[in-house]
DNA sequence: GTAAGTAGGAACTTTTAAGTAACCAGTTAG
DNA sequence: CTAACTGGTTACTTAAAAGTTCCTACTTAC
């Protein structure tokens, strides 16, 4: 008896570690802009380009989200057309093997997620 | 020359296992949710009393969106007042190593982003 | 002169997530 | 009779995230 009575809360989501990192990188954006620089900088014009449907307004808040967040930093090259040059950091190459996990972890189980997703909807609707 | 030059773009958030993840796990109140349950079952009111600010609708939100991604699984026993208890299947306790791991890395890492935040702010308002 | 490329900024609208408050059935304690 | 406990549901409101559109300034190509 007398084990685990909790009276006052003790998860907060302002102290919990955990929802401080997904703030971090949980926006639509931020995953994939940091996987467009996984094997080296890119260029403004070229996120644009390779990340599907984003809009020059995400990609720059996106961005400037990571740049204050110290996980990518900015190389302004003052050439004719000025050409500005992302890259990660350290600290922002630090999340990767993290991020790989993640990959392997959805490689692995998201088929089973998919699969409980349609159950529960079924049985949901049988009721 | 010709080195990756996508005139289509390849990365998509439709597509991106990252992006599907982190739609399971990035609300507000699932990782604490998650985070409860780690070491046993709990029930209804108990996540009520030991989540701070939780509101009855988001935490039936939240376990109800957890279930349907079977990640959690609910035991009603049908005593005097019901008893409902929540407990991780083992899909949801394949989460926990990567949630442990970002824990590690918050614990190593956070202050360094507070510190590029701090640096970032006093830049921006120094312009 | 005009269109397209460089890298954005500002204003505004829409969509989605989250929060608030009231209510339900059933039982027990006062 | 009333309040409080169990585990929720429903309708409504507010706040935050995302999207849309138009604008900047400079240069080159047509």
């Amino acid at each position: 008896m007398a084990q685990r009575m909790p009276r006052t809360p003790d998860i907060s989501v302002a102290k919990c570690s955990y929802s401080l990192v997904l703030d971090m990188i949980s926006s639509k954006w931020v995953v994939l802009v940091i996987y467009a620089m996984e094997d080296g900088p890119v260029r403004y014009g070229e996120f644009s380009r390779r990340i599907e449907g984003i809009s020059k307004k995400m990609l720059t808040q996106t961005l400037r989200q990571l740049e204050r967040d110290g996980l990518i930093e900015r190389d302004i090259h003052p050439t004719v057309p000025p050409a500005v040059e992302y890259r990660l950091t350290a600290l922002g190459e630090s999340l990767l093997p993290f991020m790989r996990q993640l990959k392997t972890w959805a490689a692995a189980n998201l088929p089973l997620v998919e699969a409980a997703r349609t159950r529960f909807d079924a049985q949901s609707l049988a009721e």
